[in-house]
DNA sequence: TTGTATGCGTTATCAG
DNA sequence: CTGATAACGCATACAA
């Protein structure tokens, strides 16, 4: 069923009916003519001769380090919403924290596949750059800000010293940080910054000995957690960098019999489906995921429309979530 | 940059080109000189027109209920990983839990942009199976056993009473079962029969006031249980048909103060990320989710390439994982 | 407004 | 083994 069958059909040309298609010059008449025809045969015009010759896919690939994430699920459900109502399509990969699948997808869409790319960054190294900069389809990344390409981004220096100047308030003073290495400049750098600056703002001693880098799972709550516990001097409270990492603290604590607050509180960052179940529940920080997928979406789709449109750099707010744990 | 620029500069047809790039038919020489062209001028042929030439896409669309599932992320994950094996492209749909999207998108995909489609199914109705008939292109589905596609599913039954007869093996007798509708057959229908099967063959008496049924959410778990435990004669242990229910459960508990595993037992279904940090550890069985996605996706893969191969369907073996919380 | 003709970049066919 | 040539299905320039 092509589109000349259905011009034979409807008793008119090809391009009348490529014309109706595409909202061109139609007399109303054949419009008619031909609206029934396609109705009847259930005609869909085929994808993929309509991109060899527009040299559009309608399809936008969307990298992810891995899927089985609270935060990031929340994201490509929100780019996926996004997408539908536009009608575009997603093509999702996954580099499974691999640092080289991301430049290997990278390079995969440089063809011609995909008419723009959402990259869920974690680092963004000179490889990166010059890689996205030889795309000739847009990039926009999401988690964070990239200063050669649009992106959303979310507030985690305010969010840490939000969340910093809530556990002072709470009347700790010994406060330890649980974070993740720097190459993830978002949580590793920002966040710690944050937490690090409202520290000083406050007259609240920072003890380079409470600050423990792990990776982003649950393992690293608990095993740093647990070398806490083990000191001389033990912490009133501890700031996880990411609810993940909250979750396993929490539940290293519980292990070892440590009231929560009341021993030692904890905070996490994300406010992830499980942070209201444990126990008890953890305070933290909401930050929209959904949200910013929407509106990474959005801002491809409006690069891809409008390739001259000047960069733009989004930050979302937060939103801080008393529960128990503080 | 096209397959006859590089035909010209290797001095060849751009048949011989094309015949290199599919391991035809080519002399040494010109393989030769076919590679050193490449290689400098990093040609890569274009999809498009590829797809509209031999009708594949190397793209298999993928139908999920919702993304931010531990189960389905962990499905997804495999099946990305087995698609990147094949060098096929992962085109995901999210239904956002909505019938009707998932009727809808099956039709986007009866168009000729897919090689085939992986359906993560909650209920199959007849409407799907019309639709699923109508389609030139293989479906496989994950998690539910369908009887006119291949399918890979897991042993709800098995696994509903294997837990069950955990939960008699620990002495409970007055067992409580919060499960879900029976529109899902796997989850509805066949972990509530393992269940009730087991406790008839144990001589535990069945009670239907327990059999308590909800979403696939931790507020049905905490509503149920809260209905649970404000009966006049509680259950000393509930079964919930899910880990998710079951976190629910298990905070409702907590909440309350009443002891886990003392006073009531609990356990779930499907050894989520975060069950393990529960308190107390959630007892669960563990389906090997990312084990199926892979196995559809090879499911998948083969009815591509062989259209006439047999329909197929794998059930999948479980793992009881004992915690604390039974 | 309409139709004809051309080309998008490949791969399949077929005669050499 | 090789190369010309004809599709694949659509959208557009152009002439009408």
């Amino acid at each position: 069923m092509t589109i000349s069958d259905i011009a034979k059909m409807a008793g008119v040309s090809s391009s009348a009916v490529s014309r109706y298609l595409n909202n061109g010059y139609v007399s109303a008449k054949k419009k008619e003519k031909i609206k029934a025809v396609i109705d009847k045969t259930g005609y869909v015009p085929s994808r993929q001769a309509r991109m060899l010759r527009t040299k559009r896919t309608k399809v936008v690939g969307v990298i992810i380090p891995k899927i089985d994430s609270d935060s990031i699920s929340r994201i490509v459900a929100g780019i996926s919403e996004q997408l539908l109502e536009d009608d575009y399509q997603l093509l999702l990969t996954n580099t499974e924290n691999d640092y080289k699948n991301e430049l290997k997808y990278l390079k995969v869409f440089r063809q011609d596949f995909v008419d723009g790319v959402i990259l869920l960054a974690t680092a963004i190294t000179n490889e990166h750059k010059k890689l996205i900069k030889s795309l000739k389809i847009p990039v926009v990344a999401i988690g964070q800000k990239v200063d050669f390409i649009s992106s959303i981004y979310h507030d985690d220096y305010g969010a840490a010293y939000a969340m910093t100047e809530k556990v002072i308030e709470k009347g700790h003073r010994d406060i330890a940080f649980i974070g993740v290495p720097e190459w993830d400049v978002a949580l590793g750098i920002n966040r710690l910054n944050g937490f690090k600056d409202c520290l000083k703002d406050n007259n609240v001693p920072f003890h380079p000995e409470w600050n423990l880098t792990g990776m982003f799972d649950m393992e690293s709550g608990f095993d740093n957690t647990k070398k806490l516990m083990e000191m001389d001097k033990r912490p009133e409270a501890i700031f996880c960098v990411t609810d993940t990492i909250a979750m396993g603290a929490i539940h290293c604590l519980n292990k070892l019999q440590i009231k929560i607050p009341d021993d030692v509180a904890v905070c996490g960052i994300g406010n992830g489906r499980t942070a209201t179940v444990m126990e008890p529940p953890l305070t933290t920080v909401d930050y929209f995921y959904k949200s910013s997928g929407i509106e990474g979406a959005k801002m491809l789709l409006e690069k891809i429309e409008r390739p001259k449109s000047p960069l733009m750099s989004t930050m979302l707010g937060f939103e801080l979530i008393e529960r128990e744990s503080l």
